[in-house]
RNA sequence: GCCCGGGUGGCGAAAUUGGUAGACGCAAGGGACUUAAAAUCCCUCGGCUGGUAACGGCCGUGCCGGUUCGAUUCCGGCCCCGGGCACCA
């Protein structure tokens, strides 16, 4: 124990904190059966250059947790990696005249400097990075792997075509509807694509949903509504004339009770019928030409106007027998379904509008069950009903006709009830270089074969110069040479998207030396699933989705056995500065290195922590900032007057202050006691906030504490060892160790100088004592009404006879009650008493 | 457009999940210490209002309505803000 020096200067605290836990190797961690095992994983960075502030809260807050569950005695997992391949790579290494590979490593580079900064308790030693060999090879080995399973295959598929570059474009390269770089009109084209059947798995990813108890309910209905599952019936409009090879405009319907209302069918433009309709009409092709004129986004085609064509051609209804026109309409999406729908406009609103534009009739044919009128002619009646102007299904509900349109178009031929997800496979294909070489080879023809496992990797050149345009790995005509068999050969020049190298890295992380495979089963099934996964909300589809698609292909490979990845979700808020995201291009980013330059890495850890519950979104303040630097000081300040004191008291010193024993509480006497229970009762909710991962109001309890302990003693006259005694001493070494996950190099640091222990990190945790908890006299409220009318004091244990007499003669009560009856009085336990009066 | 969230003092937020709305902190105002400033410490702090005071009253959790002895919390309808929409990660 030595004195502590009279100001608290965290940027020596934390470099020597720092370096202890480095020599002690005290993050590093093996697979150990023996242990409880924890893994906690934030979500990996994309190596953009520095550390934002939402960088920042993402991993202080995945620190508390690991810290705390660490403290909690478990074998704690916490790896940290690089998230490396990427568009930015490439617009960055354009603008620097730099290559994307060098311009990544520098970046991971300097973040690695600012996380070691932050004290996060990383094991360093399994640091990954997605662009390496070592670890992009697997990815290729198992799509190979899948597409020998018949889970990968190849079909056209719609991207952004800038006709000036001669490139594709990704979403956010289109700005209004034109390319970023030389604000040509972006259009549609339809190119060959590698696709991975998730849609094989949609039922299972559905289902695995109900058991994920630890994730938000927010996030899992979003997935249970991108799956989109729905039982409906493919129906078939028969064609008068083949079109095309088809003899029958096919679509699938979740209201088939609407069938008697259609008036027209929609095609989409890319529908190979209206393909054929354009090849011999003008107008058509004009219109499917317009059509390509767009976003291939699914917002922007929910957004436009909407707009068709009439074709000329007729489909027969299914039921009626009469004609229905077919028309072309930019709303409908060739990838969802049939690529065709059945409008029914009097039931549809989108229809509705449709209809109302082109003037085309609207047949009501549902009626609202309990006769309330409804005008057509101001929008559409979407809710299910009654039958009318159906015929024979007149009168019938939903689920009867259902049934019943269900039975006759089975019985004709023409409809079969299906199961339909809106989910679509994932199209994996990038046309960009800074991303894994999808390891495919072409023998000329158009038949693809999977490079052969002795093959991999297939390598990424790195030292490239980039035109700005067009990937490197398509410009260069040798890099794409190769052979099969020693027959000549070419490579795919297309990458992965980077969601493959995010949907198994968490896997990876537990065995990331392993040569002999893409997982060493045994390490991986020790430390998996992920107990805690933590990241911004923004993932809460198509990242988290597309990983507990992989852990079950992963499953079904025989690589790992559980069959969800991560147990527990949080996802961490946004943060905010005055009111909107902080971003580069508001000009409203707050640089954390400059924080934790001036303030210390603790009191940039205690601030975000300390301003708004991980879920919520955080509003940003320099004064924030300044007050938690403010409450360390009082802590500093705190414990090294406690130090002095504690030295010159033999009560304390003969104590053990890391939990009162029974005997010496019945010696404290009655402000003791008192302080007592403040403390326990503010540590119970505390633990109850760490178990809820509410770290904000844990940081409001510690402050309370402190003040408690602060106001303790201010009681007594300064120089008097009186305020230190074994409950304050206690106190300091509960509040430290509440603290250390949030603040861990002063809490390391005040926890030694204390004399509490050597490293906090092998302290047992505070455990609250019951009997301290114990009160005499309860303070109840009373309600005259459901109003406030006053407050009374009871025994503890008195009964409620006791007790409502006391809150009938409470004098304000009194007042309240005076010339009113008595009708009822309720006792709430412990909290309240109501009174009802009139 | 569709799916999912959120809205509480001047500000960030809390509320044992139906039981005293505003804990904890920031800002602000007043005071102490200091030659002065910084730092630190103490007091006040939702709005209106009665009272010399002690202590009271009314209103108040985006808006409108409902259930209840009692609603920030549950139900119905609206308004505003944010996230996602399959090639940003």
């Amino acid at each position: 124990m030595t004195t502590l020096d009279e100001h608290y200067r965290p940027e020596i605290i934390e470099r020597e904190i720092q370096s202890y836990w480095r020599n002690n190797q005290s993050f590093v961690v093996r697979a150990d059966p023996a242990r409880e095992k924890y893994y906690c994983l934030a979500m990996f960075p994309y190596p953009s250059g520095k550390l934002h502030m939402g960088h920042v809260r993402n991993y202080t807050i995945a620190d508390v947790i690991s810290r705390y569950q660490r403290m909690q005695g478990k074998n704690v997992l916490q790896p940290m990696g690089w998230d490396a391949f990427g568009l930015p790579a490439e617009n960055a290494a354009v603008q620097n005249n730099t290559a994307p590979a060098a311009w990544t490593y520098a970046n991971i580079d300097a973040m690695k400097t600012q996380l070691q900064s932050l004290g996060f308790a990383y094991d360093w030693s399994r640091e990954l990075a997605t662009c390496q060999p070592q670890y992009y090879r697997w990815e290729q080995w198992f799509f190979t792997q899948l597409y020998t399973k018949g889970l990968v295959y190849k079909k056209t598929s719609a991207v952004n075509w800038c006709p000036r570059d001669q490139t594709v474009l990704a979403n956010e390269q289109v700005v209004e509807g034109c390319c970023w770089r030389c604000d040509t009109p972006v259009q549609r084209t339809e190119i060959p694509q590698w696709f991975i059947r998730i849609t094989a798995y949609a039922e299972e990813l559905l289902d695995g949903l109900d058991q994920l108890d630890g994730w938000p309910e927010q996030v899992r209905a979003m997935q249970r509504n991108w799956i989109g599952k729905s039982r409906g019936i493919d129906i078939a409009f028969p064609l008068t004339d083949p079109v095309a090879g088809y003899t029958s405009i096919d679509v699938y319907t979740t209201r088939p009770d609407t069938l008697m209302g259609v008036t027209y069918l929609s095609l989409a433009a890319e529908h190979p019928i209206s393909l054929a309709l354009a090849a011999t009409n003008p107008e058509l092709a004009r219109f499917i030409a317009e059509c390509k004129q767009q976003s291939v986004a699914e917002a922007d085609m929910a957004t436009m106007a909407k707009k068709g064509v009439a074709t000329g051609l007729s489909a027969r209804h299914p039921l009626s027998g009469e004609l229905v026109p077919v028309w072309i309409a930019n709303y409908v999406l060739m990838d969802y379904g049939s690529g065709a729908v059945m409008a029914v406009p009097a039931h549809d609103q989108r229809d509705w509008e449709f209809a109302t534009q082109y003037q085309l009739p609207i047949t009501q044919v549902i009626a609202p069950v309990d006769n309330t009128p409804c005008n057509l002619e101001v929008e559409a009646f979407t809710a299910r009903g009654k039958l009318i102007n159906s015929g024979n299904f007149d009168g019938l509900l939903f689920d009867e006709a259902f049934s019943a349109i269900a039975a006759q178009l089975a019985q004709s031929n023409l409809g079969s009830v299906t199961t339909n997800y809106r989910l679509r496979d994932w199209g994996v294909s990038r046309q960009r270089y800074w991303g894994t070489p999808i390891p495919m080879l072409y023998d000329g023809g158009e038949i693809a074969i999977p490079v052969p496992a002795d093959k991999l990797p297939v390598l990424l050149p790195e030292d490239v110069v980039m035109d700005g345009i067009h990937s490197p790995l398509k410009a260069d005509p040798t890099w794409k040479v190769d052979d099969i068999d020693g027959q000549p050969a070419v490579r795919e020049t297309d990458t992965f998207d980077t969601f493959m190298e995010s949907s198994w890295y968490y896997a990876r992380f537990t065995c990331p030396d392993f040569d002999g495979g893409m997982l060493d089963p045994e390490r991986a099934n020790y430390w998996l699933p992920v107990d805690q996964y933590v990241g911004g909300i923004e993932h809460a589809i198509l990242h988290l989705l597309y990983a507990r698609f992989f852990h079950k292909l992963m499953r079904d490979a025989g690589l790992l056995s559980s069959d969800e990845p991560f147990t527990q979700l949080l996802c961490q808020g946004m943060v905010l500065k005055d009111g909107s995201k902080m971003s580069k291009s508001k000009g409203n980013t707050v640089d954390p290195q400059a924080l934790i330059d001036s303030y210390g890495a603790d009191t940039v850890r205690l601030f975000t922590i300390f301003a708004a519950p991980p879920e919520q979104t955080l509003e940003w303040s320099d004064d924030g900032v300044a007050g938690a630097a403010r409450f360390l000081r009082r802590l500093w300040t705190y414990c090294r007057e406690h130090q002095a004191r504690v030295i010159a008291s033999v009560r304390c010193l003969q104590t053990d202050r890391l939990m009162l024993a029974p005997d010496l509480c019945a010696t404290l006497n009655d402000s003791e006691k008192t302080l007592r229970r403040e403390i326990h009762t503010v540590l119970q909710k505390a633990q109850q906030d760490y178990e809820k991962n509410q770290f904000n109001t844990v940081v409001s309890a510690s402050m309370t504490i402190l003040n408690q302990l602060s106001a303790y003693g201010t009681r007594f006259t300064p120089g008097d060892s009186s305020p230190t005694c074994p409950v304050t001493a206690e106190g300091v070494a509960i509040l430290l160790r509440l603290l250390s996950p949030i603040v861990p190099h002063l809490a390391h640091l005040l926890w030694r100088e204390m004399g509490c222990g050597d490293d906090i990190l092998r302290a047992p945790w505070p455990r609250v004592d019951e009997t301290a908890l114990q009160r005499t006299t309860l303070d109840l409220v009373v309600q005259v009404n459901g109003k406030v009318r006053g407050q009374i004091s009871v025994a503890n244990g008195s009964d409620n006879g006791i007790i409502e007499r006391a809150a009938l003669t409470e004098p304000n009560v009194q007042r309240f009650t005076d010339g009113k009856t008595i009708r009822k009085v309720i006792v709430v336990p412990n909290k309240l008493v109501s009174i009802v009066a009139n």
